[in-house]
DNA sequence: CGTCACACGGCTAACCGTGTGACGGTGCTTTAGT
């Protein structure tokens, strides 16, 4: 279809959307995800709206709807961000009011902006779908990061609820239902695709935390890297850490550059064309590198230490062996790394004192506020105010508008007793607290598992999957692999525990239960609960 | 927030407890005046 050979993951998609329903579609990488908008866009007509995180992407993505046209049915698309001329800005504005594209990519900031939503409301042609790719961002992002992920709800209203389509290759079952939440998503169908990517091996090597040696995972990951297959792929934790193994990999005869949010977008840019050109043999990079890269022979990605999360994980390790040809994943972890990913969560908690200063200065204030001025007033910084608007939006208290530096809020609600709501925000944040907490503690419980990885990796998706992969170190050494029959469950079935309220059972064998509760995020549990009434079907 | 390296005072030798500051990731946005 339009040139399109579709596959029946990508199919039920397509038709869903066309039908009008909201589609969340959690798909592979390498699946075709963008088939997906451009062959729904066209069934639709009206105007495509893409939102995507990356002006590079927009670039990429712009390059490939524009690529595929054919003289008899040309498809007109473009793009709108601040990277562009004033004038392409100008000619994209004068499209859209004449009615005469049929794609239009752009970040979610862009859609905070008055005029840009009023000329895409008021363009020619109404939307007549809302895309939104890399679609977990909103849920990983829109909290503090890129606070305008959490508003394309509102535009999604403003623009008279076209069907919203959401597109991501990695979304565990409670990411999911976030994403249909924060997008305002109603009744979604929901597709998704196997987790599994057989050709990549899981290991992980351990490094003694008795090592008075501080480099040691740097020691590590050199030999690993020596003896893998390249081109190879390392993340590691901050800039300095890539920076130093960088050239590190280059003093023992490895072609490797660093690539980080610290670079200029020029070296950024050289390094990963010259990546691209088979002139690099390793980029070393924090998870700044990632999105958007297809390059399909990676054959190796090595983690200098545990990331914040599987779901992290699981996207980085993704990135290796998209030409479906055998690849190693390989998980250097030192218990001492773990710090680096528990203070990054850490900082952004809202300590009470923090709280009563941004409520008070709210109330001093009575009506509409900038963040700027709030965060002066109260004598906190900005990201907290953030943190805390974003919160006050959630629980529908303030409504925001604008966007950057003019970025106001004004009460929604009125009035409310602010001890009250301060209670709920420090619950809330507390809340926030534990499950990225949890998040951490279930992949450092990967990274220590010995049973089957690729059965634990997949559990943490709600994915059923019986053991052994064959594929992973811990079955390669079966004297240590308990062996574990899987249980089917029925993906997501409500449990009710004891202790900490409603969650989701993700998996269960006869080993150990996974179970995500909204309080405390992900918890492992040993059967026995069941038998013990802790943990309750519900 | 939590960790670690380092300086400091004490009082004259070596080092101990305490205090302080630096440090940790992801990208959009985009002024005016030469």
């Amino acid at each position: 279809m339009f040139g399109f050979t579709l596959r029946p993951s990508q199919e039920q998609a397509v038709r869903a959307v066309v039908e009008g329903r909201d589609t969340l579609a959690v798909l592979p990488t390498g699946s075709g995800k963008s088939a997906i908008y451009q062959v729904a866009g066209m069934l639709i007509g009206g105007l495509t709206l893409v939102v995507s995180p990356l002006i590079a992407l927009q670039r990429d993505q712009l390059r490939s709807i524009t690529g595929r046209n054919d003289a008899s049915r040309p498809v007109r698309a473009a793009m709108l961000n601040s990277a562009q001329p004033v004038r392409d800005r100008r000619k994209t504005l004068d499209l859209l009011a004449r009615g005469e594209l049929d794609f239009l990519l752009m970040g979610p900031e862009q859609l905070a902006n008055a005029e840009t939503a009023a000329a895409v409301r008021t363009g020619a042609r109404a939307v007549g779908l809302f895309c939104v790719d890399e679609a977990h961002l909103v849920s990983e992002w829109g909290q503090e990061f890129r606070p305008e992920y959490l508003r394309l709800v509102d535009a999604v209203t403003n623009l008279g609820s076209p069907p919203v389509l959401a597109l991501t290759a990695t979304a565990s079952p409670p990411v999911q239902s976030d994403i249909t939440r924060r997008l305002g998503m109603q009744t979604p169908e929901v597709v998704v695709g196997g987790f599994d990517r057989p050709n990549i091996s899981l290991t992980m090597r351990y490094t003694e935390p008795a090592s008075t040696e501080p480099q040691a995972v740097d020691d590590r990951c050199v030999d690993v890297l020596l003896q893998q297959e390249t081109p190879a792929l390392v993340y590691a934790l901050t800039h300095a850490r890539c920076e130093v193994l960088a050239d590190r990999l280059r003093r023992n005869g490895l072609r490797a550059a660093a690539y980080h949010g610290g670079l200029s977008s020029g070296t950024r840019a050289g390094v990963q064309d010259a990546f691209f050109a088979g002139n690099l043999d390793v980029v070393v990079a924090t998870s700044a590198f990632g999105l958007g890269v297809d390059k399909p022979d990676i054959r190796t990605v090595v983690h200098a230490g545990v990331p914040a999360s599987i779901d992290d994980y699981y996207q980085e390790i993704g990135r290796a062996g998209r030409d479906g040809q055998p690849a190693s994943a390989i998980l250097v972890h030192d218990a001492r790394t773990i710090r680096i990913p528990r203070s990054l969560a850490a900082r952004t908690h809202l300590g009470e004192s923090t709280l009563h200063r941004i409520v008070d200065a709210m109330e001093n204030a009575g009506c509409e506020i900038t963040v700027a001025d709030l965060a002066r007033a109260a004598n906190v910084f900005a990201h907290s105010v953030n943190r805390v608007v974003n919160e006050l939006v959630d629980m529908g208290i303030v409504q925001v508008r604008g966007f950057g530096h003019q970025r106001a809020l004004e009460p929604r609600r009125q009035p409310y007793n602010s001890a009250e709501l301060i209670g709920q925000l420090l619950k809330r944040d507390k809340r926030r607290q534990a499950i990225l907490a949890s998040r951490l503690d279930a992949a450092r419980h990967y990274a220590e598992t010995t049973r089957c990885r690729r059965a634990e990796m997949l559990a943490y998706f709600g994915e059923t999957y019986t053991a052994p992969c064959g594929n992973c170190d811990n079955d390669h050494a079966p004297e240590r692999t308990p062996t574990h029959r899987p249980v089917v469950v029925d993906g997501g079935a409500p449990v009710q525990h004891r202790l900490w309220g409603e969650g989701h059972l993700l998996s269960q064998d006869n080993h150990e239960l996974l179970v995500y509760f909204s309080s405390v995020g992900y918890k492992h549990l040993t059967p026995s609960v069941l038998a013990s009434g802790i943990l309750q079907q519900a």
